[in-house]
DNA sequence: CATATTTTTTAGACAAGACTAAAAAAATAG
DNA sequence: CTATTTTTTTAGTCTTGTCTAAAAAATATG
């Protein structure tokens, strides 16, 4: 069994691994506001459960196993943000902090059927990639939501982040399909929607349209 | 702040209030599988932070504060259930374990996000009444265990008494579900059991399921 | 390369929330 | 009403996960 905490550990570990090459026990620290002995004291305990591979004053890397866990917990993480902004329509700068909690929700099972209901989305609301079930990541990286775009901006519409038949049925009736040009005429300011021109004609969406188609660039 | 462990014995204190007179700290440890010197404690701290009027060694009751966030943990646990049996397809007899972490999530947004797609359900999976935002709880349904009824009464199935997951799997396998109507064809003398007409089958169930089923009629 | 500085670890303390064992209070029985 | 049994509380211990302060190792500097 796992306690929240370790999961807090072996996901920073994971985020630090893949901006950086070795992690110190300060980066650690830093990134979970904690002191430095607190962190080593639980890098032995994660080292004695194999799931990081830890040397004293040189620092830790994730074992497989700690891996796929940490890949389980941002999938989870991520999951459950874009079920709070696709399904309970929270702005996505509101859910970090509940997913945050979500995360730790112990069941294969919910994670899995929660995948499925949201129409197993690749992306979530801040255009992150979802590790599937596997802990496959889609390491498309070089696209971003609508919502991320500027006045003037051009990019091909690449895919949807929520992927369920509704939303998908609205794309279809306006037009926006895959591989599409788009152009960001304009950004209201008081409702956030988007002025885009798509093959000659002009068309406004919400945001939350915006947030949640990829676009890339 | 609250603990869980604060919340699971608020929710099992104001669960003992509804059955019996006065709550004594025996009781509390068994219903949640602890010692009573741990109860002890932990009624010590609930009574400094109000939620709980404690005298010792002569029982202990919930504060109008406690109530309320007692009937919050109640409102959430009985809507993540909601949830999970009506969006994500799970099993009635699946959902306690799950919803039991799921009601320690923090996030008063959250759960009336939830409440609202939803659609305001009154009654959770079981048939257990979901309270509302203000914690008010609709006056259960005029309903009676199967075992009061006569031969020849009608009525639908509406809820449980035991609702261990053991009898749910059991009423779910011989398709003895929330909202299905029932005519009850024979009672046999020798054991008490039902003979029930059920979506134009005969079925027959022991006296003790009988006495497990609740019927509104 | 020897010393100073920074990083990391060790050692010891603390809070929360559980436990066991013993003491105290309340309830029950004769 | 006294003695026994049961319930409840107290006292002290343990584990988890944090902290501070001091020691040890690694790194940087002149």
């Amino acid at each position: 069994m796992r306690s929240s905490s370790e999961e807090d550990y072996l996901k920073a570990i994971y985020s630090l691994s893949i901006k950086g090459d070795t992690i110190s026990t300060n980066d650690i620290a830093r990134s979970l506001s904690m002191k430095a002995s607190s962190v080593t004291d639980m890098l032995k305990k994660l080292a004695d459960k194999k799931w990081v591979n830890y040397i004293k004053y040189k620092g830790v890397s994730l074992s497989k196993e700690g891996e796929m866990i940490a890949l389980l917990i941002i999938r989870k993480h991520r999951l459950w943000e874009t079920f709070l902004v696709n399904q309970l329509n929270f702005k996505w700068d509101q859910v970090h902090e509940i997913a945050e909690q979500l995360e730790h929700i112990d069941s294969i099972e919910l994670i899995n059927r929660l995948d499925k209901h949201l129409g197993f989305p690749k992306f979530d609301p801040h255009g992150d990639p979802i590790p599937n079930e596997k802990g496959e990541i889609k390491d498309l990286r070089k696209s971003q939501p609508l919502s991320s775009l500027r006045k003037g901006d051009r990019g091909i519409i690449i895919g949807v982040i929520d992927g369920t038949p509704v939303f998908l049925r609205y794309l279809d009736n306006e037009g926006l399909n895959l591989g599409t040009e788009i152009l960001v005429e304009d950004i209201y300011d008081f409702d956030s929607s988007y002025k885009l021109k798509i093959k000659g004609k002009n068309l406004t969406v919400s945001d939350r349209v915006s947030q949640n188609l990829l676009i890339q660039f």
